[in-house]
RNA sequence: GGGGCGGAUCGGACGGUCGCCGCCCGUCUUCGGACGGGGGGAGGAAAGUCCGAACACCGCAGAGCGUCGAGCCGGCUAACGGCCGGGAGCGGGUCGCCUUCGGGCGGCGUGCGACGACAAGUGCAACAGAGAAGAGACAGCCUGACCUGUUUUCCCUUCGGGGAAUUCGGGUGGCGAUGGUGAAACGGUGGGGUAAGAGCCCACCAGCGGAUGUGGCGACACGUCCGGCUAGGCAAACUCCUCGUGGUGCAAGACCAAAUAGGGAGAUGUUCGAGGGCUGCUCGUCCGAGUUCCGCCGCCGCCGCAAGGCGACGCGCGGGCGCAAUCUCCGGGUAGGUCGCUUGAGCCGCCGGGUAACCGUCGGCCUAGAUGAAUGACCGUCACCGUCGGCAACGGCGGUACAAAAUUCGGCUUACAGAUCCGUCCCUUCA
RNA sequence: UGGCGAGUCGUCCAAUGGUAGGACAUGCGCCUUUGGAGCGUAGAAUCGGGGUUCGACUCCCUGCUCGCCAG
């Protein structure tokens, strides 16, 4: 699937770019949640739905939400999260900067590879 | 060597890159944290939430009823509906004996089950069948008894009949052996007995009740004697008996506590001093923003011929004065945070006790604590399995389970690719 | 996390422990020029696995699925 192995690497090497994901760029408080959904905006995709509202921080910060209906196994759940996780810290730069991000998975995600997780966010947020 | 069953252990390995969550140490800090180093980070079921506990709060004088649950015996355990051992029962296997060829009895493995009481009471049993619980008479069997018809023979006769024996019937009646039905039909075999029969009587067997002996802690087993000859099934039907049971659950609960708005106490200090108390009145003094003042509306009472007046009331309406302002303290408490939160009925090992479950001495170890919720992603090598190509070495492709902590333990149940070890049984091969 | 409740033809509902029934839908036939309506007729189900019972949709145990409630 991936010709080139060793492309990522060289991307994670350079000096500038944090890959670095810690409690600052997470969305941790129910009310946080509550804001991005009451009044931020909408982006589709058929793996999962974005909602995104600007914040004052300077800094992106994401939430991911996968329910029961996405799959009834915790771990199925588990993996979905971490997949959308991870895609999201290794292109955080280029993502636009200053949005509160919440990541609802779907159903489809659970059966997706890693590399069409990525594809898909970097689309979306293109968007904004 | 292969397979079945039972038990135990494990649940891919190594390396690299980028990350996540606690802990410890060091440095810096604007006290928010940042950086560096070290070490740890999902399970046998973490799951389902079916039982049992610990712990916490609330309730509670004591006892009982009710509810719900448990239910052979003994042991283990903190406890249990769990586990271990045993008993009786049921099913199937195999061997032996008997056989009316349906099966029965005994021995040996083995499997299963929520296994108190239906001989306390109540209730239930479709269809079929004669009859389904102190039942029943369809077919059938009987002619000893009573009534009656009839065949034949004999006797008597007042010739109308009558009597006795006998044949075949009918009715009253007797019967529960035989037949068939059903899941289940009120013991079995043999003999006696009878008109025919029947535990009606007897013997033996099975089963039941009582007494008793031996063995066993006990469930129970093996006997002896007596009794009456049959007492059916279902309590995962109501019920009865014995035992247990207060409720809620870590989002339990404890602590700290912003902003805002309330509550309470006090201080400073400016102004209006209404109203009230002391008094007969004024002055004065004290309390001091209250049940304040004005108007309107509604309603009620009293007075009046009436217009109206007076008084009282209202979670009434409108307006005015005032209740100011500042500071300090106290209390409840929201957001938020901290604790509870992982050292525990803990794990490992040796030895000892016990058939076992399990227990004990000694020694060693510390092994996840998240909270919109960490334990991950990608790559490479190897291992195993399948498949394709190939004589082969090997190469390509695909796959490697079930499933992830959420207060913590002890069980149960359910899911699960594969690997290793032990025990046991069967088949095959070799010696 | 804790606590409740429900699963029956394709759909919606019935059924003392005793032949699983009704309505709508579906197929076929009749009727009609045709369709509809009507009439007749047929097929079709107890969530899975055990147990108790002579016999289980019903009683008991155990899984699965779905729904609801509290914070």
């Amino acid at each position: 699937m991936t010709p080139e192995a060793e492309k990522p690497i060289p991307e994670a090497t350079k000096p500038d770019v944090s890959q670095r994901f810690t409690k600052a760029d997470r969305l941790l408080k129910p009310n946080e949640f509550q804001r991005v959904y009451r009044r931020g905006k909408q982006l589709h995709s058929s793996l999962f739905t974005v909602f995104a509202l600007r914040n004052p921080l300077g800094r992106t910060r994401l939430g991911i939400t996968a329910s029961r209906k996405t799959s009834k196994l915790a771990v199925v759940r588990n993996r979905c999260r971490r997949l959308v996780r991870e895609a999201f810290r290794r292109h955080r730069a280029q993502f636009p900067a200053g949005w509160d991000l919440v990541v609802n998975v779907k159903h489809p995600l659970t059966k997706a590879a890693y590399a069409l997780v990525e594809s898909e966010l970097a689309r979306l947020l293109k968007k904004l």
